[in-house]
DNA sequence: AAGAGAGGCAACCGCAACGAT
DNA sequence: CATCGTTGCGGTTGCCTCTCT
């Protein structure tokens, strides 16, 4: 199938992103929500490709993240589901509200997996590492904990670094995230806007504890999702939300997504949908 | 105080799946 | 049914920060 690349190559930049990017896509997807990721920097005047617009948005710029370390209760979870799932980092992050599956499989590669480590466990299998040493003896175990659709292709982390294991601090494994303190309410807009709107399609399955009746949410997670990102602090979405996007469209306030509203006038069904 | 090394995280890449036409 | 376009996912990389010497 040829795939045509989701953006031209040239003229997109990449790399880290700034602040004044930031708070382009944020504004631009909070009042706009998606209509297709392909248009969005177009729209929102970024020079960036889709994919990295939606990537930054679902990792990082979403509203209904929480940000900070991995508490223990979340840890266990993510072994727990680990175990169940394997690297299927995104179904693991959908019983996680507030965490991305980037930030989950950043935190398991990094602190989760040494942990497990250090205390003889191999992080694939979930087994004690003695036992890895004896060939694979208990299918029946790996069935256990690996799904069908698992066995294809798990397995492929390298399991080298077992010998060199680093030491690190218990301190590191887990820490609770700081107490920020709530400064900025989240905008009220926030619930059934365009934020969780377009959290709908990408970040569905990150139940937006907030603003949502989160099916599968564990409890304790509802406070402190709330809050937004800091980079939120730092822009001031009020004034965002304001000028209605004047600045980026010099038209006049004129609806960049007039031509893309199926019915002509709002952006977003109930369902946070665009698609 | 400076340099080197290690660790952690954000972002990118490429493929697969899915829906639309 | 085949093709195309878009989104989602998992693996990997590169840069920045922190720690140690």
């Amino acid at each position: 199938m040829g795939r045509q690349p989701c953006c031209d190559k040239v003229g997109v930049k990449k790399g880290p992103w700034t602040a004044e990017e930031d708070q382009k896509l944020v504004g631009f997807l909070l009042t706009h929500g998606h209509c297709c990721w392909r248009v969005v920097p177009k729209l929102a005047g970024l020079l960036r490709c889709g994919k990295s617009c939606r990537l930054r948005w679902t990792n990082y710029l979403r509203p209904d993240l929480k940000r900070g370390l991995l508490d223990e209760e979340e840890e266990r979870l993510v072994i727990d589901l680990h175990a169940q799932l394997g690297n299927r980092w995104s179904k693991i992050a959908a019983r996680l509200p507030g965490r991305t599956d980037n930030e989950i499989k950043n935190h398991w590669n990094t602190h989760i997996r040494k942990k497990l480590l250090r205390m003889g466990i191999d992080p694939v299998t979930h087994l004690p590492l003695q036992e890895q040493a004896v060939p694979p003896a208990a299918p029946q175990e790996q069935e256990r904990h690996q799904p069908p659709q698992q066995q294809r292709q798990e397995h492929q982390q390298p399991q080298s670094d077992g010998d060199l294991l680093p030491v690190i601090q218990p301190d590191k494994i887990t820490t609770p995230p700081p107490a920020q303190p709530t400064a900025v309410a989240a905008p009220a807009s926030n619930c059934g806007s365009a934020s969780s709107a377009s959290a709908g399609s990408a970040a569905a399955s990150v139940v937006s504890p907030s603003c949502s009746s989160s099916a599968s949410a564990p409890a304790a997670h509802g406070a402190e999702a709330t809050e937004w990102p800091d980079p939120m602090y730092l822009f001031g979405m009020d004034g965002i939300m304001d000028d209605a996007w004047d600045g980026l469209f010099p038209d006049g306030g004129v609806d960049p997504f007039d031509g893309c509203y199926p019915g002509g006038g709002g952006g977003f069904d109930q369902d946070d949908g665009w698609m």
